[in-house]
DNA sequence: TTGTATGCGTTATCAC
DNA sequence: GTGATAACGCATACAA
């Protein structure tokens, strides 16, 4: 069999019949109904230096609107170098995060007249790499790539020179847009020590992402800036979800001396977290503060609302964007760090709020 | 200036300084490396019925692996017409229920041995036209739309043959799959109707949305058949998002008999709504029932849990890439409605179950 | 079993 | 101001 080269095993063979009907228009059928040669309407359609009498003009346009002429943007590509496409690697989608992220590229992608070939990585290795196969395949004019597990060196990635800019901190020394997570989480756990909270349970993300242990290093520098120590019965990892942050707070919660106050990896696990201690009998804030990450559109409108710290999903996207537009000038860009902000709601109070 | 003929303006003058230098490996020099010609290595890359000798297998496998090839799908699409790719349009991935149907997309488009290009187009006209033309001009083996506001003729979304398929309801004559939203709402109604409420708040979806307004006839449908008047005032428009539903609930339960439900257009809209009534002191489930729909992740952890309609999101998307698996086939392929069910959790019971 | 030649739909270069 | 012509990288019909 020898290795696998290339991402569409399954394209391989056209399919039955060559779908061979679909005939489509070609610059050659516009230019023979307009009277004039494929050059000229090269010229007309694209805005050539080349000048062209007005009575050409007219009549290509009007050949073109008749036929519905459509330029084939692969055969353009093939000459010029540049396919107007962007290679994106993401996660997952239907993570409300990287779901911001992406619509911020998105828009950001269309106004530079591009678009996004999107791919999910699930963090999964292999899955990476035969996406990125398939957008090498595809020849994307530059890779924008959030999350995920990359190798340091670039050639890894890329394989050459493609432009790459990274969203989040990653091993690879790629261009980044990113924010500080341990500050940010530093900032949070700082919030919880002022208000006198000392037993700080932290529900970390997972480990492959350096997102999640910048956090967890941000939570414990904040605790030994206080002289508090770290615990590390009450730092679990329960990922991204909600789905396993109920099982973290029973068994930080049901025995031993009770914490008051939780830092999770994002607002997702801080509501499944908040779901927790609703069933224990614990309420927010008054028994146990919260404090999620990322300002999720729901944050704020959750029972009780969320203390979180704001990250700029859709501006890490259009940053990402932008520096994508000057790497694609072939200028050299630099990495950018976005600030955060704590937005203090209802979910954190100062602990013991309530006597029992 | 004439039309805009092609839907890439920002790159019609390449960059600068053509992005030149990047000089790739074709299939000529794998040949040239490995002592043979183009055709072979062709013929050894890809599935050929054609015989080579295990000699020249081996030698051009060695060459491509040390010289790191990649082929160019480009080139390949423009001679065998297939490119490997479909094109997505959807109104917004940053709302979590088109983001699950994407995500049900990719993963089904992956297993296919295709990638997905991905457009938001916001339900603007405009944009939908823009990212239409530029699918086309990328010539895409296939479309799928969900949500989005396509007018009733084929021509006018593909101009031509192109396969199509469809998510949710529309005026277009594609084959679709979806949920018979009519009967979902009106499930929904029922289950309201079945506790003791009379009067109904219905926030619903945006009008352009033939979701929405399916939603909104089966909440008719279902107070029809339970003798119940249909009260204009009870019926208000806040889309698919949480900001407007607050002012929404403060018109509806300030003034005039209060009601004692709510049937939320999707989840977001249904935890706004809830958050609102928290604001005005009302209890949920205790004094006023709500029903949300899509089943949205969070939608087990919120406290009170949501009653809701489960929609089979990411089921969606998959079935959306098996039709059209078929369409490209050449076979034509007959419309799907898939089940929903009511997911009765925390947020709905008896009207007035606490006494004032 | 191998190689040569042709063409996919464009745009750039050149000559007119 | 216009039109041939070549080339982009590849897959295939055909010749050897």
């Amino acid at each position: 069999m020898g290795p696998r080269l290339t991402a569409y095993p399954a394209l391989r063979r056209p399919a039955r019949q060559a779908p061979a009907g679909r005939r489509v228009v070609t610059i050659r059928d516009v230019a023979r109904h307009a009277g004039v040669s494929p050059a000229t309407v090269s010229r007309v359609l694209n805005p050539s230096s080349h000048p062209v009498s007005a009575r050409g003009r007219r009549r290509v346009l009007a050949a073109a609107q008749k036929l519905a002429y459509i330029p084939n943007l692969l055969a353009r590509s093939l000459l010029t170098n540049q396919t107007a496409a962007l290679g994106v690697l993401i996660p997952d989608v239907s993570n409300p995060y990287y779901a911001a992220i992406l619509r911020g590229i998105e828009d950001a992608v269309g106004s530079i007249g591009r678009t996004v070939i999107l791919c999910n990585t699930d963090r999964d290795p292999e899955k990476q790499r035969l996406y990125l196969r398939a957008l090498l395949e595809r020849r994307v004019d530059g890779l924008i790539i959030a999350g995920g597990s990359f190798g340091r060196s670039e050639s890894e990635i890329t394989g050459g020179d493609l432009p790459v800019v990274m969203i989040g901190r990653h091993p690879a020394r790629f261009p980044s847009v990113r924010i500080d997570n341990v500050e940010a989480a530093a900032l949070a756990t700082r919030h919880l020590v002022a208000l006198g909270h000392r037993r700080i349970v932290h529900l970390a993300g997972p480990a492959v992402s350096l997102t999640a242990s910048d956090r967890l290093k941000g939570y414990r520098r904040a605790l030994e800036a206080a002289a508090i120590p770290v615990e590390p019965a009450l730092i679990i990892e329960v990922g991204f979800t909600p789905l396993r942050a109920g099982a973290a707070v029973r068994a930080a919660f049901e025995t031993g001396r009770r914490p008051t106050a939780i830092l999770a990896a994002n607002d997702q696990v801080a509501i499944g977290a908040i779901r927790a201690l609703h069933e224990l009998g614990l309420r927010v804030p008054d028994d146990v503060s919260v404090v999620g990450f990322d300002d999720t559109p729901l944050a704020s409108y959750t029972i009780p609302s969320l203390t979180t710290v704001a990250v700029p999903t859709a501006e890490l996207g259009r940053t990402a964007v932008a520096m994508m537009a000057v790497a694609l000038e072939g200028q050299r860009v630099a990495s950018v760090v976005l600030p955060c902000e704590l937005r203090m709601r209802e979910s954190t109070a100062h602990p013991n709020r309530r006597r029992e």
